[in-house]
DNA sequence: AACTGTGAAGTACTTCACAGCA
DNA sequence: TGCTGTGAAGTACTTCACAGTT
């Protein structure tokens, strides 16, 4: 798919930043909640603060959007809605498919965010035969021998993996051979796919390595706090590694697009 | 967010930057993989592919931990391994909680990741009465008013939020009341902590919608090179992105950790 | 008076490119 | 020679702070 800037001046410069578009989501829930209470219009700052994140940040990113709000007075929450739906293409219907129906792929099935975002269970896919005609989620699960078939005749471009990792690499082919071009992988696998075809990846045990990291520096710095002098939690350190005080974030209530590492690159 | 952070003087700066952090369970995993090849050294080109990330980056992190590798050969698999995992604080065992025990929570509880990687199931806690006693991944289902012993008595620092939207934040609170001061939340709410409280966030609709933007963004662009003046090239092309060292992985997708915004969620 | 929109400044992260060591 | 480790340069994102608008 092109890459670079493919030069389109007509609409507003394109080139939304990818921690922005990581954010329009959060937003779009938390004027989805305000929506659903009849709040008429809302500022930067509670809108921010009902997304986790600050308020600053919020207006620059709406700005990559458009002049959307007000001033003096704040946002108009149905119209903001609109465009952010809009801007993350909800506003069309995207068929997907769940490929691996174990307990996490049950769980996704039986998820009920789906249709209110935008998104629709074209069909589940498991390889066990046993599975074959069973319904799950109100939804007959089908299997893998019908991927491509199912693909093509629903015109589906996302898939998501929930299959054991050692069965991802292939279902991954085979999802972009029949035309799907972006994947959301739960298999603690990584994906090697053709340019133009986008991945993001959840995984549970990345994130609680991520919590655990945290949560043996407060150890150590309770540890330290006691004595001062001799630092050392147990297994601690062989001599050079060096380091530093902790930067300041944490804490706090940023859930936000948090310091990772953007998972997907439109190249 | 920092609150009063404890300036630690004495020790030297461990300022690992957050984006690395992120990346370590990915170095792990890729490393893990090799140890169970008996592969015994490993040059940070070969490491970077099997991680998905590129080698300048990789060596970059790695320099943050220290310096263990050796010029003109490359890193042991072994040595790495265990300054990873004491990185990550995975030498020693993390008791986790899980509560809301429903399709999503079942599906953690049976994840076949935790031993393995330093956490272990303490406990699954869910508030209907029903389930008190049921056995899942074949741990009985505790109800929520032992919530507080549980927590105690294990002394658990890391739990599992699963429940409904509606409940997380109450569930969190008495979480954090008891002790625990790491979060992964799963439920689609931001969540309110106290300061020196970890929370990660794992959304399953954010990143569908997050996919689904560079979805409609293709589209986009295949119109506008019907009509526009330049003939793109159906499929490849690579315009002018730099021609790195394009190890025929990954195709200029980068599944680093996720950046951001993770996404799941429950019943 | 209240609140948005945005240049400019600041910070974090990535990539380059090469010195230095085994 | 081959590959690591790292300053320096480059890029992306965040935050500040205030001019502009209703």
């Amino acid at each position: 798919m092109a890459t670079g800037r493919t030069h389109r001046p007509a609409t507003r410069s394109r080139g939304i930043p990818e921690a922005t578009v990581a954010r329009l989501p959060l937003y779009l829930r938390a004027l989805t909640a305000l929506s659903e209470r009849s709040v008429p219009t809302v500022s930067s700052e509670e809108l921010a603060a009902a997304a986790g994140v600050n308020s600053a940040k919020l207006r620059k990113d709406f700005s990559y959007l458009g002049s959307y709000g007000t001033r003096g007075v704040g946002y108009d929450v149905e119209y903001l809605v609109y465009q952010i739906s809009r801007e993350l293409g909800l506003t069309q219907d995207w068929p997907v498919v769940i490929v691996g129906i174990g307990n996490l792929g049950a769980a996704l099935a039986n998820y009920g965010g789906f249709a209110s975002r935008g998104f629709r269970v074209a069909a589940l896919i498991d390889a066990d035969p046993a599975m074959a005609g069973k319904p799950v989620a109100g939804i007959p699960v089908q299997h893998t021998d019908e991927l491509e078939k199912i693909i093509t005749d629903n015109g589906v471009s996302i898939g998501v993996i929930a299959t054991p990792a050692g069965a991802a690499q292939q279902v991954c082919d085979r999802l972009v051979a029949a035309g799907v071009t972006s994947i959301l992988n739960f298999a603690p696998t990584v994906l090697t796919v053709p340019d133009g075809v986008d991945v993001r990846k959840v995984d549970l045990s990345i994130e609680l390595q991520i919590l655990a990291f945290h949560e043996q520096r407060k150890a150590g710095e309770e540890a330290a706090a006691l004595d001062g002098a001799v630092p050392a939690p147990a297994g601690r350190d062989d001599s050079r590694t060096d380091r530093t005080e902790r930067t300041g974030r944490t804490g706090g209530t940023d859930q936000g697009p948090d310091g990772d590492v953007p998972a997907v690159m439109p190249a």
